[in-house]
RNA sequence: GGAGAGGUGGCAGAGCGGUUGAAUGCAACGGUCUUGAAAACCGUCGAGGGUUGACGCCCUCCCAGGGUUCGAAUCCCUGCCUCUCCGCCA
C-alpha cells in the first residue's frame, strides 16, 4: 500500500508515476472521499470527545451523591448522533481502503517504461550458450527417456500441469533443493526457515496477493486458508505486526516450499512439460532491511540467486522488468532468465524484487530507528533462489548428451552420491 | 473429539462499570555520582490517527468482531489463539 498521506498531498504526482505502469488512479474519487473522510472524522471525534467529558462529569456527580438525572437527559440523543457519525465515517474509510489496497506500488525511476516483457531491459548475460552436435531435446523428451518424468501419471492422479518424478531425476530435483539451501545458508548468510504451506487471508493481504489476485490462488473450501503461491507469503509475514530493534536487521530467511498457483488466464501457455505447473518447488530468499539499504540489498540478493546458476554453470541473463511487466507490489524487479536449449531461448527462473515499504505498510512491519527513536516502516525484498522445477529443466536440457544421458553438474555430485551422469535404463 | 483455564504495554504482572492508556517490577533510554564501569539515586519510557504555522489540543486501541450502558480493560454473545487433563493419532 502506498502512504495515504502521500496520496493526500501529492495525488497528481502519484497518479503520474502510476500511469507509467498503465494504472489509472481515480483521483477525483479519492479527492472526494478524502474530503468526506476529513469532515466526518472531525465531527465524529468531536462527538466522542463530548461523550467522554459528559460521561466523566456524570461519574463525578454520582460519586458526589448528586442527582444525575438532568445530566442523563442532556446526553440522551448524543449516543445516536455518535453512532450515525461513526457509521458514516467507517463507510467512507472502507471505500478509501478498498481503493488503496488495489493501487500497485510506484515503479522506481530506474525502471524502464514499457508495456510487456518485450520492453524489459537486458542488464547482463553470463555463461556461454551450449552448442550441440545433435538436435537438443526438450526436458519432456529427455525426462521421459530417462523414465524420470511422467506427465501422464500426474494427469491421472490429479490433472494437467502436474508432474510425477522417479528415480535419479527425482533425486536430482531433491539434490538441487539441498544444494540451494546449503549455499544460501552457509555462503550468503540466510537463516533456514520452515513455514506452513497454507496461510490465512491476512497474510495474503499483507504481501499483496489479495484482494486483487484471488483467482490466482487455490482456496481451501469453507476455510480462510489458501495454498501458498510462493514462500514469500508465509516468510514475509513473519514480520507482520512486529517492531524490530535496529540490531535485528537485516533479517535474511531462506525457505524451501512447494508453491501452488491456479494459473488462471494462462490457458494454452506452456502446456508442455514442467515450465508452468500448478505445483512446483522453490527456494525463496526473503529479507527485511533498513529502508536506506534496500536498493543495495536488491543487488546483493540478485547476486545470491545468480550464484546458484553460476555454480551450476547454467547460462543466463539478467533483465530489469519494465513498468508494464512489474509485479503489483514491486518497485523494481530483476528477472534471472536461464537458457533452455529445448526452447532455444531464455526463460525466467528467478524474480528478485524490492518492495520498499509497500508490503511493510500492509504488514505493519516496523523497526525502531535509533535516530528518531520511533517505529518506522522497514523495507522487504525477496527473490527466488531458485525455482527448483525450472532449474531441473535447465539442468536436463543444458547437460543432455547425444546418447540420451544427462551429465550431473559438478556442484551437484556430492548431493547425488557422486553420480556423474544419469542414463536411460 | 471431550473437560477446564486463560488472552492487558518489549517482558513479567495488577486492575470494585466512572478523571485508568492502564498500578507495580524488570528491561530500555537520559542524568547525577565515578578515573572508568557497576551499584545506588533522579527522570523519561506503548502504538496508530485527526487537527494546527507552531506550542498544543483531541480521537482510537487492554486478542478480534458484535452487544448492554450516560460511561466498558472490567458485564453479555460469537470467533480466533494459547495452556492443562482425557481420548485419538504421524
Amino acid at each position: 500500500m502506498l502512504d495515504p498521506k502521500r496520496l493526500r498531498t501529492e495525488l497528481d504526482e502519484v497518479a503520474r508515476q502510476l500511469a507509467r505502469r498503465g494504472f489509472i488512479l481515480p483521483t477525483d474519487r479519492i479527492r472526494e472521499l478524502e474530503a468526506q473522510r476529513k469532515s466526518l472524522q472531525v465531527r465524529t471525534q468531536e462527538l466522542q470527545s463530548e461523550r467522554n467529558t459528559r460521561s466523566k462529569s456524570i461519574g463525578r456527580a454520582k460519586a458526589a451523591g448528586e442527582d444525575i438525572q438532568p445530566l442523563l437527559d442532556e446526553v440522551a440523543s448524543l449516543g445516536d448522533r455518535l453512532k450515525v457519525a461513526e457509521a458514516e465515517l467507517e463507510e467512507v474509510q472502507a471505500a478509501l481502503q478498498q481503493i488503496y489496497l488495489g493501487i500497485p506500488n510506484l515503479p522506481d525511476t530506474s525502471v524502464p517504461d514499457g508495456s510487456d516483457e518485450e520492453d524489459n531491459r537486458e542488464e547482463r548475460t553470463w555463461g556461454d550458450i551450449p552448442r550441440f552436435d545433435f538436435e537438443p531435446k526438450d526436458h519432456v523428451d529427455i525426462g521421459e527417456a530417462l523414465s524420470g518424468l511422467d506427465f501422464d501419471a500426474a494427469a491421472k492422479l490429479t490433472g494437467s500441469r502436474f508432474v510425477v518424478m522417479h528415480g535419479p531425476v527425482a533425486r536430482l530435483h531433491r539434490a538441487l533443493t539441498q544444494f540451494m539451501l546449503d549455499v544460501h545458508t552457509s555462503e550468503h548468510g540466510y537463516r533456514e526457515t520452515y513455514v506452513p504451506y497454507m496461510v490465512n487471508s491476512d497474510s495474503l493481504y499483507g504481501t499483496g496477493q489479495l484482494p486483487k489476485f484471488a483467482e490466482d490462488l487455490f482456496h481451501l473450501e469453507d476455510t480462510d486458508y489458501y495454498l501458498i503461491p510462493t514462500a514469500e507469503v508465509p516468510v514475509t509475514n513473519l514480520v507482520r505486526d512486529v517492531i524490530l530493534e535496529a540490531d535485528q536487521l537485516p533479517c535474511r530467511w531462506v525457505a524451501h516450499t512447494p508453491c501452488f498457483r491456479s494459473e488462471a488466464g494462462a490457458y494454452g501457455r506452456d502446456t508442455r512439460g514442467m515450465i508452468r505447473q500448478h505445483q512446483f518447488d522453490k527456494v525463496e530468499l526473503v529479507q527485511a532491511v533498513r529502508p536506506e539499504e534496500s536498493f543495495d540489498v536488491l543487488e546483493q540478493l540478485t547476486g545470491h540467486a545468480e550464484a546458484i546458476l553460476q555454480k551450476l554453470e547454467l547460462p543466463y541473463r539478467v533483465v530489469t522488468l519494465c513498468t508494464g511487466d512489474l509485479g503489483f507490489s514491486s518497485a523494481k524487479t530483476y528477472d534471472l532468465e536461464v537458457w533452455l536449449p529445448g526452447q532455444g531461448r531464455y526463460r525466467e527462473i528467478s524474480s528478485c524484487s524490492n518492495f520498499l515499504d509497500f508490503q511493510a505498510r500492509r504488514l505493519k512491519a516496523r523497526w525502531r530507528n535509533p535516530e528518531t527513536g520511533r517505529p518506522e516502516l522497514l523495507h522487504t525484498l525477496n527473490g527466488s533462489g531458485l525455482a527448483v522445477g525450472r532449474t531441473l529443466v535447465a539442468v536436463l536440457e543444458n547437460y543432455q548428451q547425444a546418447d540420451g544421458s544427462v551429465a550431473i553438474p559438478e556442484a551437484l555430485r556430492p548431493y547425488m552420491g557422486g553420480v556423474e551422469r544419469i542414463s536411460p535404463p
